[in-house]
DNA sequence: TTTTGAGTTGTTCGA
DNA sequence: GTCGAACAACTCAAA
Protein backbone atom coordinates (compact mmCIF):
# COMPACT_ATOMS: atom_id res chain seq x y z
CA UNK A 1 0.00 0.00 0.00
CA UNK A 2 1.45 3.16 -1.33
CA UNK A 3 0.39 6.14 0.97
CA UNK A 4 0.15 9.67 -0.35
CA UNK A 5 -2.44 12.16 0.41
CA UNK A 6 -4.51 9.30 2.15
CA UNK A 7 -2.81 9.14 5.59
CA UNK A 8 -5.13 7.19 7.07
CA UNK A 9 -6.71 3.59 8.11
CA UNK A 10 -10.02 4.31 8.31
CA UNK A 11 -12.44 5.03 4.79
CA UNK A 12 -10.09 4.10 2.33
CA UNK A 13 -11.00 1.88 -0.51
CA UNK A 14 -7.20 1.50 -1.74
CA UNK A 15 -6.26 -0.58 1.32
CA UNK A 16 -9.09 -2.21 1.64
CA UNK A 17 -8.46 -3.49 -2.23
CA UNK A 18 -5.19 -4.25 -0.74
CA UNK A 19 -6.13 -5.97 2.24
CA UNK A 20 -8.06 -8.83 0.65
CA UNK A 21 -6.41 -11.45 1.30
CA UNK A 22 -3.12 -10.36 1.51
CA UNK A 23 -0.68 -9.56 3.99
CA UNK A 24 0.46 -5.61 3.46
CA UNK A 25 3.18 -3.28 3.55
CA UNK A 26 2.70 0.13 4.00
CA UNK A 27 5.17 2.48 2.46
CA UNK A 28 5.21 6.65 1.88
CA UNK A 29 8.11 8.37 0.17
CA UNK A 30 9.48 11.36 0.77
CA UNK A 31 10.31 13.29 -1.90
CA UNK A 32 13.57 15.33 -0.56
CA UNK A 33 12.60 18.33 -2.96
CA UNK A 34 8.69 18.54 -1.70
CA UNK A 35 10.74 19.00 2.08
CA UNK A 36 12.80 21.78 1.02
CA UNK A 37 10.62 24.43 -0.22
CA UNK A 38 8.59 23.84 2.93
CA UNK A 39 8.07 25.81 5.86
CA UNK A 40 8.78 24.59 9.29
CA UNK A 41 4.94 24.53 10.06
CA UNK A 42 4.23 22.76 7.01
CA UNK A 43 7.11 20.19 7.34
CA UNK A 44 6.60 19.42 10.68
CA UNK A 45 2.42 18.58 9.74
CA UNK A 46 3.82 16.06 7.10
CA UNK A 47 6.29 14.68 9.82
CA UNK A 48 3.69 14.54 12.30
CA UNK A 49 1.09 12.84 10.88
CA UNK A 50 3.28 9.82 9.31
CA UNK A 51 4.86 9.63 12.77
CA UNK A 52 0.85 9.23 13.66
CA UNK A 53 0.27 6.79 10.95
CA UNK A 54 3.19 4.87 11.80
CA UNK A 55 2.20 4.49 15.33
CA UNK A 56 -0.89 2.75 13.77
CA UNK A 57 1.03 0.63 12.26
CA UNK A 58 2.94 -0.85 15.03
CA UNK A 59 6.13 1.26 13.91
CA UNK A 60 5.85 -1.01 10.92
CA UNK A 61 5.23 2.15 8.15
CA UNK A 62 8.38 1.95 5.72
CA UNK A 63 9.73 5.28 4.91
CA UNK A 64 12.13 5.82 1.86
CA UNK A 65 13.92 8.88 0.61
CA UNK A 66 14.41 9.49 -3.24
CA UNK A 67 12.25 9.36 -6.59
CA UNK A 68 8.84 7.66 -6.72
CA UNK A 69 9.78 5.36 -9.31
CA UNK A 70 12.86 3.93 -8.47
CA UNK A 71 11.73 3.84 -5.01
CA UNK A 72 8.31 2.04 -5.13
CA UNK A 73 9.72 -0.31 -7.15
CA UNK A 74 13.06 -1.56 -5.62
CA UNK A 75 10.69 -1.99 -2.19
CA UNK A 76 8.17 -3.80 -4.37
CA UNK A 77 10.89 -5.97 -5.35
CA UNK A 78 12.48 -6.26 -2.09
CA UNK A 79 9.08 -8.02 -0.32
CA UNK A 80 8.18 -9.54 -3.92
CA UNK A 81 5.01 -7.64 -4.05
CA UNK A 82 1.81 -9.06 -5.77
CA UNK A 83 1.04 -5.62 -6.68
CA UNK A 84 1.05 -2.12 -5.41
CA UNK A 85 -2.07 -0.46 -4.04
CA UNK A 86 -2.83 3.69 -3.66
CA UNK A 87 -5.61 6.26 -4.25
CA UNK A 88 -5.76 8.13 -7.47
CA UNK A 89 -4.64 11.07 -7.73
CA UNK A 90 -5.36 13.70 -10.53
CA UNK A 91 -2.76 16.28 -9.80
CA UNK A 92 -0.69 17.41 -12.83
CA UNK A 93 2.36 16.46 -11.23
CA UNK A 94 0.88 13.19 -9.07
CA UNK A 95 -0.67 12.22 -12.67
CA UNK A 96 3.09 12.39 -14.80
CA UNK A 97 4.96 10.48 -11.57
CA UNK A 98 1.79 7.24 -11.47
CA UNK A 99 2.77 7.09 -15.09
CA UNK A 100 6.64 6.86 -14.63
CA UNK A 101 6.01 4.55 -11.56
CA UNK A 102 3.64 2.31 -13.44
CA UNK A 103 5.52 2.25 -16.21
CA UNK A 104 8.57 1.20 -13.94
CA UNK A 105 6.94 -1.45 -11.89
CA UNK A 106 5.45 -2.91 -15.32
CA UNK A 107 8.93 -4.25 -16.45
CA UNK A 108 8.62 -6.57 -13.25
CA UNK A 109 5.35 -7.48 -14.02
CA UNK A 110 3.95 -5.70 -10.61
CA UNK A 111 0.68 -3.97 -11.51
CA UNK A 112 -0.36 -0.20 -9.89
CA UNK A 113 -4.12 -0.85 -8.95
CA UNK A 114 -5.79 2.20 -8.39
CA UNK A 115 -8.87 2.87 -6.18
CA UNK A 116 -10.31 5.52 -4.76
CA UNK A 117 -9.14 9.40 -4.58
CA UNK A 118 -9.33 11.81 -2.29
CA UNK A 119 -12.40 13.37 -3.18
CA UNK A 120 -16.35 12.02 -2.53
CA UNK A 121 -16.45 12.24 -6.24
CA UNK A 122 -13.33 11.78 -8.44
CA UNK A 123 -12.48 14.40 -10.91
CA UNK A 124 -14.17 13.51 -14.51
CA UNK A 125 -17.22 12.17 -13.13
CA UNK A 126 -19.42 15.31 -12.87
CA UNK A 127 -19.43 16.36 -16.49
CA UNK A 128 -21.59 18.39 -18.46
CA UNK A 129 -22.87 15.87 -20.98
CA UNK A 130 -21.56 12.85 -22.07
CA UNK A 131 -18.33 11.58 -20.20
CA UNK A 132 -15.45 13.13 -21.04
CA UNK A 133 -16.86 16.48 -22.40
CA UNK A 134 -15.52 19.33 -20.33
CA UNK A 135 -15.55 20.26 -17.21
CA UNK A 136 -18.19 22.64 -15.82
CA UNK A 137 -16.75 26.34 -15.42
CA UNK A 138 -19.73 27.56 -12.90
CA UNK A 139 -19.63 26.60 -9.42
CA UNK A 140 -23.32 26.34 -9.15
CA UNK A 141 -23.99 23.93 -11.80
CA UNK A 142 -21.48 21.86 -10.85
CA UNK A 143 -23.03 21.77 -7.45
CA UNK A 144 -26.30 20.70 -8.26
CA UNK A 145 -24.84 17.83 -10.74
CA UNK A 146 -22.37 17.06 -8.40
CA UNK A 147 -25.00 16.72 -5.81
CA UNK A 148 -26.76 14.30 -7.96
CA UNK A 149 -24.26 12.63 -9.04
CA UNK A 150 -23.73 11.03 -5.34
CA UNK A 151 -21.14 9.01 -3.57
CA UNK A 152 -20.91 5.89 -1.56
CA UNK A 153 -21.46 5.27 1.68
CA UNK A 154 -17.59 5.01 3.86
CA UNK A 155 -15.99 1.72 4.82
CA UNK A 156 -14.79 0.44 7.32
CA UNK A 157 -11.04 -0.12 8.09
CA UNK A 158 -9.36 -3.60 7.70
CA UNK A 159 -7.19 -5.67 9.71
CA UNK A 160 -4.19 -6.78 7.32
CA UNK A 161 -0.85 -8.50 8.34
CA UNK A 162 0.95 -5.57 8.03
CA UNK A 163 4.42 -6.50 7.11
CA UNK A 164 7.16 -4.26 7.43
CA UNK A 165 10.86 -3.49 5.46
CA UNK A 166 13.67 -1.21 6.12
CA UNK A 167 13.12 2.20 6.55
CA UNK A 168 14.99 5.54 6.36
CA UNK A 169 13.02 6.59 9.07
CA UNK A 170 11.42 10.36 9.35
CA UNK A 171 13.56 13.82 8.73
CA UNK A 172 13.98 15.71 12.02
CA UNK A 173 11.61 18.88 12.35
CA UNK A 174 12.90 22.38 12.31
CA UNK A 175 12.31 24.76 14.87
CA UNK A 176 8.95 25.70 15.06
CA UNK A 177 9.71 28.77 17.72
CA UNK A 178 6.17 30.12 19.28
CA UNK A 179 4.29 27.68 16.55
CA UNK A 180 1.00 26.19 17.58
CA UNK A 181 0.41 23.49 15.34
CA UNK A 182 -3.04 21.54 15.66
CA UNK A 183 -3.00 17.97 16.54
CA UNK A 184 -2.76 16.00 13.46
CA UNK A 185 -3.33 12.28 12.48
CA UNK A 186 -6.16 9.74 11.95
CA UNK A 187 -7.26 9.80 15.41
CA UNK A 188 -6.90 13.67 15.90
CA UNK A 189 -8.55 14.42 12.36
CA UNK A 190 -12.03 12.22 13.71
CA UNK A 191 -11.75 14.49 17.13
CA UNK A 192 -11.88 17.53 15.61
CA UNK A 193 -14.52 16.23 13.18
CA UNK A 194 -16.48 15.21 16.19
CA UNK A 195 -16.05 18.41 17.95
CA UNK A 196 -16.66 20.48 15.19
CA UNK A 197 -20.29 18.86 14.39
CA UNK A 198 -20.76 18.99 18.65
CA UNK A 199 -19.70 22.68 18.94
CA UNK A 200 -19.36 24.45 15.70
CA UNK A 201 -21.74 22.93 12.70
CA UNK A 202 -24.76 24.31 13.81
CA UNK A 203 -23.46 28.50 14.20
CA UNK A 204 -21.45 27.58 11.07
CA UNK A 205 -23.21 29.85 8.77
CA UNK A 206 -23.45 32.68 11.14
CA UNK A 207 -19.58 32.66 12.67
CA UNK A 208 -17.03 31.50 9.46
CA UNK A 209 -16.88 35.16 8.48
CA UNK A 210 -15.19 36.09 11.97
CA UNK A 211 -11.60 35.51 12.27
CA UNK A 212 -11.50 36.37 15.41
CA UNK A 213 -14.56 33.89 16.30
CA UNK A 214 -12.44 30.65 15.05
CA UNK A 215 -15.72 29.36 13.13
CA UNK A 216 -14.70 27.59 10.72
CA UNK A 217 -14.16 23.85 10.70
CA UNK A 218 -10.54 23.73 10.68
CA UNK A 219 -11.05 20.17 9.07
CA UNK A 220 -8.77 21.67 5.76
CA UNK A 221 -5.26 20.32 7.17
CA UNK A 222 -6.93 16.76 7.67
CA UNK A 223 -8.29 16.80 3.82
CA UNK A 224 -5.07 17.97 2.71
CA UNK A 225 -3.20 14.82 3.75
CA UNK A 226 -5.93 12.67 3.71
CA UNK A 227 -6.43 11.57 7.70
CA UNK A 228 -9.82 12.16 7.42
CA UNK A 229 -12.12 11.44 3.70
CA UNK A 230 -14.83 13.73 2.98
CA UNK A 231 -16.53 10.93 2.38
CA UNK A 232 -16.71 10.58 6.17
CA UNK A 233 -17.67 13.95 6.52
CA UNK A 234 -20.67 13.84 3.77
CA UNK A 235 -21.91 11.07 5.86
CA UNK A 236 -22.62 13.03 9.28
CA UNK A 237 -24.11 16.13 7.35
CA UNK A 238 -27.54 16.63 7.49
CA UNK A 239 -29.85 17.95 4.52
CA UNK A 240 -29.79 21.41 6.35
CA UNK A 241 -26.03 21.93 6.43
CA UNK A 242 -26.20 23.02 3.00
CA UNK A 243 -23.54 25.81 3.74
CA UNK A 244 -21.01 23.09 4.69
CA UNK A 245 -21.59 20.85 2.38
CA UNK A 246 -20.74 23.42 -1.04
CA UNK A 247 -17.70 24.74 0.75
CA UNK A 248 -16.78 21.13 0.35
CA UNK A 249 -18.11 20.61 -2.63
CA UNK A 250 -15.95 23.69 -3.73
CA UNK A 251 -12.90 21.02 -3.00
CA UNK A 252 -13.95 18.64 -5.81
CA UNK A 253 -14.93 21.46 -8.05
CA UNK A 254 -11.66 23.37 -8.02
CA UNK A 255 -10.08 19.50 -8.08
CA UNK A 256 -11.97 18.65 -11.25
CA UNK A 257 -11.14 22.13 -12.99
CA UNK A 258 -7.65 21.21 -12.32
CA UNK A 259 -7.67 17.76 -13.51
CA UNK A 260 -9.34 19.54 -16.95
CA UNK A 261 -6.66 22.01 -17.14
CA UNK A 262 -3.49 20.76 -15.55
CA UNK A 263 -1.57 24.11 -16.83
CA UNK A 264 -3.89 25.99 -14.28
CA UNK A 265 -2.06 24.95 -12.00
CA UNK A 266 0.66 27.66 -12.12
CA UNK A 267 -0.59 29.60 -14.64
CA UNK A 268 -3.55 31.63 -15.88
CA UNK A 269 -6.97 29.64 -16.49
CA UNK A 270 -8.27 33.23 -18.48
CA UNK A 271 -4.82 34.51 -20.27
CA UNK A 272 -6.23 37.99 -20.92
CA UNK A 273 -4.76 39.41 -17.34
CA UNK A 274 -1.46 37.79 -18.03
CA UNK A 275 -1.00 41.01 -20.14
CA UNK A 276 -1.76 43.44 -17.40
CA UNK A 277 0.61 45.93 -16.23
CA UNK A 278 2.42 43.94 -12.76
CA UNK A 279 4.77 45.82 -10.87
CA UNK A 280 5.72 43.09 -9.13
CA UNK A 281 8.03 44.84 -6.25
CA UNK A 282 10.27 43.12 -4.31
CA UNK A 283 9.87 45.05 -1.44
CA UNK A 284 6.85 45.64 -1.20
CA UNK A 285 6.31 41.42 -1.48
CA UNK A 286 8.38 41.68 1.19
CA UNK A 287 6.71 43.58 3.27
CA UNK A 288 3.24 41.46 2.92
CA UNK A 289 4.77 38.37 3.37
CA UNK A 290 6.46 39.84 6.66
CA UNK A 291 2.84 41.40 7.61
CA UNK A 292 4.18 44.71 7.69
CA UNK A 293 1.92 46.74 5.29
CA UNK A 294 0.56 48.88 7.66
CA UNK A 295 -2.76 47.59 7.03
CA UNK A 296 -3.66 45.44 10.69
CA UNK A 297 -6.31 42.62 9.02
CA UNK A 298 -3.64 42.30 6.44
CA UNK A 299 -0.74 41.66 8.58
CA UNK A 300 -2.65 39.82 11.25
CA UNK A 301 -3.50 37.39 8.18
CA UNK A 302 0.02 37.22 7.28
CA UNK A 303 1.56 36.93 10.62
CA UNK A 304 -0.81 34.10 11.52
CA UNK A 305 0.80 32.12 7.68
CA UNK A 306 3.69 32.74 9.34
CA UNK A 307 3.03 31.55 12.90
CA UNK A 308 0.25 28.66 12.25
CA UNK A 309 0.70 27.92 8.74
CA UNK A 310 -2.84 28.79 8.58
CA UNK A 311 -4.78 31.76 7.59
CA UNK A 312 -8.66 32.33 8.44
CA UNK A 313 -10.92 31.76 5.10
CA UNK A 314 -11.80 35.30 5.34
CA UNK A 315 -8.94 36.85 5.69
CA UNK A 316 -7.34 34.97 2.87
CA UNK A 317 -9.33 36.89 0.67
CA UNK A 318 -8.87 39.98 2.01
CA UNK A 319 -5.05 39.33 2.10
CA UNK A 320 -4.85 37.98 -1.68
CA UNK A 321 -7.27 40.98 -2.98
CA UNK A 322 -4.55 43.12 -1.43
CA UNK A 323 -1.76 41.56 -3.07
CA UNK A 324 -3.14 42.02 -6.44
CA UNK A 325 -4.89 45.14 -6.71
CA UNK A 326 -3.35 47.28 -4.09
CA UNK A 327 0.36 46.08 -4.68
CA UNK A 328 -0.27 45.44 -8.19
CA UNK A 329 1.25 42.29 -7.96
CA UNK A 330 0.86 38.71 -10.11
CA UNK A 331 -1.08 36.43 -8.17
CA UNK A 332 1.53 33.79 -8.65
CA UNK A 333 3.54 35.35 -5.58
CA UNK A 334 0.82 35.30 -3.44
CA UNK A 335 -0.20 31.72 -4.72
CA UNK A 336 3.68 30.42 -4.02
CA UNK A 337 3.72 32.31 -1.17
CA UNK A 338 0.90 30.45 0.20
CA UNK A 339 1.21 26.87 -1.15
CA UNK A 340 5.17 26.90 1.00
CA UNK A 341 3.51 27.85 4.36
CA UNK A 342 0.13 26.89 4.72
CA UNK A 343 -0.29 23.34 6.59
CA UNK A 344 -3.71 22.63 4.25
CA UNK A 345 -1.83 24.08 1.33
CA UNK A 346 -4.09 22.25 -1.83
CA UNK A 347 -2.20 22.98 -5.10
CA UNK A 348 -6.52 22.61 -7.09
CA UNK A 349 -8.03 25.27 -4.15
CA UNK A 350 -4.91 27.58 -3.73
CA UNK A 351 -4.60 27.78 -7.42
CA UNK A 352 -8.00 28.53 -8.12
CA UNK A 353 -8.88 30.65 -5.24
CA UNK A 354 -6.04 32.96 -6.03
CA UNK A 355 -7.28 33.57 -9.41
CA UNK A 356 -10.87 33.56 -8.25
CA UNK A 357 -9.26 36.67 -6.56
CA UNK A 358 -7.24 38.18 -9.06
CA UNK A 359 -10.00 37.81 -11.56
CA UNK A 360 -8.73 35.29 -13.73
CA UNK A 361 -10.31 32.04 -12.97
CA UNK A 362 -13.45 29.90 -13.24
CA UNK A 363 -16.67 32.18 -12.17
CA UNK A 364 -13.99 34.74 -11.40
CA UNK A 365 -14.93 38.28 -9.18
CA UNK A 366 -15.72 41.00 -11.54
CA UNK A 367 -12.70 42.62 -12.25
CA UNK A 368 -14.28 45.96 -9.66
CA UNK A 369 -15.04 44.30 -6.43
CA UNK A 370 -11.67 45.27 -4.75
CA UNK A 371 -11.16 44.59 -0.99
CA UNK A 372 -11.19 47.54 1.19
CA UNK A 373 -9.04 46.15 3.91
CA UNK A 374 -10.58 48.51 6.22
CA UNK A 375 -13.76 47.99 5.73
CA UNK A 376 -13.59 44.42 5.94
CA UNK A 377 -11.58 44.56 9.28
CA UNK A 378 -14.35 46.56 10.55
CA UNK A 379 -17.06 44.25 9.50
CA UNK A 380 -15.72 41.00 10.46
CA UNK A 381 -13.10 41.80 13.14
CA UNK A 382 -15.12 44.70 14.88
CA UNK A 383 -13.67 44.11 17.92
CA UNK A 384 -10.30 44.07 17.19
CA UNK A 385 -9.38 40.20 18.37
CA UNK A 386 -7.94 38.85 15.38
CA UNK A 387 -5.85 41.38 14.80
CA UNK A 388 -4.54 41.59 18.59
CA UNK A 389 -3.77 38.33 18.50
CA UNK A 390 -1.43 38.68 15.68
CA UNK A 391 -0.03 41.85 15.86
CA UNK A 392 0.96 42.77 19.49
CA UNK A 393 2.15 45.86 18.36
CA UNK A 394 -1.54 47.04 18.33
CA UNK A 395 -2.56 45.58 21.89
CA UNK A 396 -2.62 49.33 23.31
CA UNK A 397 -5.20 50.54 20.51
CA UNK A 398 -8.77 51.61 21.10
CA UNK A 399 -11.45 49.42 19.18
CA UNK A 400 -12.38 52.56 17.53
CA UNK A 401 -8.73 53.02 15.48
CA UNK A 402 -8.18 49.44 15.07
CA UNK A 403 -8.06 48.85 11.79
CA UNK A 404 -6.77 52.63 11.01
CA UNK A 405 -4.34 53.06 13.78
CA UNK A 406 -2.49 55.57 11.66
CA UNK A 407 -5.48 57.77 11.94
CA UNK A 408 -5.74 57.52 15.74
CA UNK A 409 -5.28 61.18 16.91
CA UNK A 410 -3.35 59.68 20.37
CA UNK A 411 -0.54 58.85 17.50
CA UNK A 412 0.33 54.98 16.54
CA UNK A 413 1.99 52.52 18.33
CA UNK A 414 5.83 52.48 17.67
CA UNK A 415 6.98 49.72 15.76
CA UNK A 416 4.06 49.38 13.38
CA UNK A 417 4.25 50.96 10.48
CA UNK A 418 2.48 53.50 8.50
CA UNK A 419 0.49 51.66 5.43
CA UNK A 420 2.87 51.62 2.34
CA UNK A 421 0.31 52.29 -0.08
CA UNK A 422 -3.16 54.39 -0.13
CA UNK A 423 -5.74 52.15 -0.75
CA UNK A 424 -8.17 55.01 -2.57
CA UNK A 425 -5.44 55.63 -5.28
CA UNK A 426 -4.21 52.08 -5.26
CA UNK A 427 -8.00 50.95 -6.28
CA UNK A 428 -8.41 53.71 -9.21
CA UNK A 429 -4.83 52.32 -10.38
CA UNK A 430 -5.82 49.01 -10.59
CA UNK A 431 -9.54 49.71 -12.40
CA UNK A 432 -7.31 51.67 -15.07
CA UNK A 433 -5.06 49.02 -14.99
CA UNK A 434 -8.04 46.14 -15.94
CA UNK A 435 -9.68 49.04 -18.16
CA UNK A 436 -5.84 49.28 -20.01
CA UNK A 437 -5.35 44.81 -20.20
CA UNK A 438 -8.91 44.83 -21.98
CA UNK A 439 -7.54 47.00 -25.21
C1' DT B 1 -30.21 25.66 -32.37
C1' DT B 2 -31.42 29.77 -30.18
C1' DT B 3 -32.48 32.41 -26.41
C1' DT B 4 -32.41 33.73 -21.88
C1' DG B 5 -31.04 34.02 -17.25
C1' DA B 6 -27.62 33.81 -13.99
C1' DG B 7 -23.20 34.06 -11.87
C1' DT B 8 -19.41 32.71 -3.46
C1' DT B 9 -17.52 35.91 -0.42
C1' DG B 10 -17.68 44.03 -2.53
C1' DT B 11 -17.39 49.16 -2.49
C1' DT B 12 -18.83 53.64 -3.25
C1' DC B 13 -21.88 57.25 -3.90
C1' DG B 14 -25.84 59.84 -3.40
C1' DA B 15 -30.47 60.23 -1.74
C1' DG C 1 -27.23 55.64 9.65
C1' DT C 2 -29.58 53.07 5.93
C1' DC C 3 -30.69 51.86 1.37
C1' DG C 4 -30.53 51.08 -3.57
C1' DA C 5 -28.12 51.65 -7.70
C1' DA C 6 -24.02 51.60 -10.37
C1' DC C 7 -19.89 49.48 -11.35
C1' DA C 8 -19.03 45.77 -17.48
C1' DA C 9 -19.10 42.63 -20.01
C1' DC C 10 -18.86 37.82 -20.84
C1' DT C 11 -19.50 33.04 -20.64
C1' DC C 12 -21.79 29.23 -19.35
C1' DA C 13 -25.77 26.33 -18.60
C1' DA C 14 -30.25 25.24 -19.15
C1' DA C 15 -34.75 25.98 -20.99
Amino acid sequence: MWFRRDLRLTDNPALVAASSGHDVLGLFVLDPRLLETSGAPRRAVLIRTLRALDEQLDGRLVIRHGDPATVVTKVAREVKAEAVHCADDFGPYGRQRDQAVRATLEAHDIPLLRTGSPYAVSPGRVHRDAPGTPAYQVYGAFYRAWQTHGWPAPVAAPNPDWVSARSDGLPRERPLGQVELPSVGEAAARRAWYAFLKDGLADYGRERDHPGADGTSRMSVHLKWGTIHPRTLLADLSPKDEIYRRELAWREFYAAVLADRPDSARGYYRPELARMDWDNDEQKLAAWQRGLTGYPIVDAGMRQLLAEGFMHNRVRMIVASFLVKDLHIEWTYGARHFMNHLIDGDLASNSHGWQWVAGCGTDPAPFFRIFNPRTQGKKFDPDGHYVRRYVPELKGVPDRWIHEPAANPDGMPSGYPEPIVDHAVERIEALARYQNSRG
